[in-house]
RNA sequence: GCCUCUGUAGCUCAGUGGAUAGAGCGUCUGCCUCCGGAGCAGAAGGCCGAAGGUUCGAUUCCUUUCAGGGGCACCA
């Protein structure tokens, strides 16, 4: 019996009460099972009792033992009894709990998907890294948390597209060639320009592409070698991307925006909605009807769209395409573009609460120092994947919710590579993929099951731990938090390798294989299968031997 | 000044309107003649930044306050 099973059973309790006559209260959509942190208060609990107690006009040990009397008749539960001021502490039949083993099995990959999210249509913008350098570590938290994000949504049952903004319109081109332009001819960085190494592999890859471009003067060169120098840009940051294990379904281009006049169409819509005004020259949107602290101007006096206008286009694009949630995940350094990001949905006439959301994720310092590459002193994502390697960096990212500040120190990171959780999960994850192999190889196997012979305490912890993982995926999906899958699989693998130092899958010595053996086996693939699907959820490799 | 995030064990950090607040690292004690010891069992270590409020109950929600990070462009 899974605690969503359990949670479903007290509802329907609840409800048969009500059509009894016994309580007169709403019945409410989910009843809270959680797992006591004693087992003296048995495997699972619920305070429903307390909470609806007033609302029905009865004291809560009452309604608890209303409760009790319904509940005890349930299959699969052994015992139900009422603590403290109203408490229901309920003991499931050790079959019943066991049973959960073979649903798991069974289940599969699937196993931890569920509905919370059917229905959703989501869009999912994150990294979005400007294409005039290679990916940073100020990148690497989106680009694992967003990923990680996305796959626990598509679990939940929705529908996600993930995209790549890329910012390949403005000055900032302009300085970008400039930058490899000037590295080519062995000039100064120009004013503003970019200094970092990567400068001088562009300058190399471009030149291998077009060698005229050496004998033109700046002005000749700068269109060809601007494109070539950001196609090669770019490459190198899906590439990395690619490394990372974090593929998106879409890159948008900001230029096509305004190429393909959707800027100015943009402009003119907004205009319909009435949420544009004029004013010395320039077009302005009225953010502050819908929460901006200052209304913003869309197109300069000079006639140049601002870059916030392209972000209304995008935003329109995103609309028009079908999306009901947008997601936006920014840095911390972007956090006063909230408001006018939901005013821009407002001016669009969506609902700013239910259309739009925003996630502001702290920013990682590194020694204390912050990361430009304007200051050239960055360090590349790829370097990072190089040392540590991809699922320790995924992961020790993943582990932490967004939205605390982490210091990463990369020598302290890389020193410490043994001393990662995520080698205790692999590590979990490998040791019962050998031990299946193992009891499979001494004639255990899985043709025989009685879930009765699952009675070792750590075996009632284990499959507990087990049975919370949909409930964790959809929790997890629904708060946008996917370090909750690296707590929780943390918490598996601690329940998994205390099973396995109190029991034994493969019978001792030459001992007979008995059908406990056989049962075990379950157990032991079940929890295989729980933390593999929760790793990959991360986009973290779950291997079979470390 | 305004906005926002953070403050929990020596360190790095989880966590919840409820029963005894957790993990890893570090420290200390045990456990390899047998399925992977990259592991297990146990010990020590806490004014949950401070003060008010809501509640039967607050570390959790609200207000104030102190401390630290980040942000406040007709840049992109």
């Amino acid at each position: 019996m899974t605690p969503e099973e359990l949670s479903a059973a007290i509802s329907a309790c609840l409800s048969q009460a009500v059509a009894a006559g016994e309580i007169a209260v709403e019945v409410p959509d989910t009843v809270r099972v959680e797992r006591p942190k004693s087992r003296e208060h048995g495997d699972w609990s619920t305070n429903i009792a307390l909470q609806l107690g007033k609302k029905a006009s009865m004291a809560p040990r009452d309604f608890a033992a209303m409760l009790v009397r319904r509940l005890s008749e349930v299959e699969g539960i052994g015992g139900v009894e009422i603590a403290g001021p109203g408490f229901l502490n309920i003991t499931l039949d050790t079959a019943a709990a066991g049973e959960l083993a073979r649903t798991i099995v069974e289940a599969g990959d699937h196993f931890g998907h569920n509905q919370a999210l059917t229905g959703h249509v989501v869009n999912m913008e994150f990294v979005s890294a400007n294409p005039t350098g290679p990916l940073h570590i100020g990148h690497t938290r989106w680009a694992a948390l967003g990923d990680a994000i996305a796959r626990v949504l598509r679990a939940s049952g929705a529908q996600v597209t993930s995209e790549y903004y890329i910012n390949d319109a403005g000055n900032q081109m302009n300085v970008f060639a400039r930058s490899v332009y000037n590295r080519m001819h062995g000039l100064p960085v120009p004013e503003g320009g970019y200094p970092g190494e990567y400068i001088k592999e562009l300058a190399d890859i471009v030149l291998a592409q077009a060698p005229e471009l050496a004998e033109q003067d700046e002005e000749t060169a700068l269109p060809k070698l601007r494109e070539l120098a950001y196609t090669a840009q770019l490459a190198d940051i899906k590439s990395t991307l690619a490394d990372f294990g974090v593929n998106f379904d879409v890159f948008f281009s900001e230029s096509a925006l305004h190429d393909g006049g959707a800027v100015a169409d943009a402009v003119a819509r907004l205009r319909e909605q009435g949420h544009i005004f004029d004013l010395e020259g320039a077009v302005w949107l009225r953010t502050t009807d819908f929460g901006d602290d200052k209304d913003r101007v869309l197109i300069r006096a000079n006639g140049e769209p601002t870059y916030f206008a392209a972000d209304a286009a995008y935003y329109l694009s995103k609309k028009d395409r079908g999306f009901s949630e947008k997601i936006y995940l920014l840095g911390a350094d972007h956090h006063g573009y909230v408001n006018r990001l939901k005013a821009i949905a407002a001016c669009a006439g969506d609902d700013k609460e239910a259309n739009i959301e925003v996630l502001i994720g702290q920013l990682i310092s590194v020694n204390g120092a912050k990361l430009s590459k304007r200051a050239g002193n960055i360090i590349e994502l790829r370097d990072l994947i190089n040392w540590i390697g991809a699922d320790a960096l995924r992961y020790s990212l993943a582990r932490y919710p967004a939205d605390s500040p982490i210091a990463l120190d990369p020598e302290q990171l890389k020193k410490n590579t043994n001393d990662n959780p995520v080698f205790y999960v692999q590590y979990a994850h490998a040791r019962s993929f050998g031990a299946s192999a193992n009891a499979q190889a001494k004639g255990v196997t899985r043709e025989s099951f009685d879930a009765s012979l699952l009675t070792d305490p750590s075996e009632n912890e284990l499959l507990a731990v087990l049975g919370q993982f949909p409930s964790v995926v959809a929790g997890a999906a629904q708060s946008r938090e996917p370090h909750r899958i690296a707590r929780y699989l943390e918490q598996v693998a601690g329940a998994y390798h205390s099973w396995y130092a109190a029991t034994r899958v493969t019978p001792l010595g030459d001992g007979p294989v008995e059908e406990v053996h056989h049962t075990r086996l379950w157990l032991n693939d079940a929890t295989t299968q729980v933390l593999a699907n929760g790793l990959s959820l991360l986009g973290v490799s779950a291997p079979e031997r470390m």
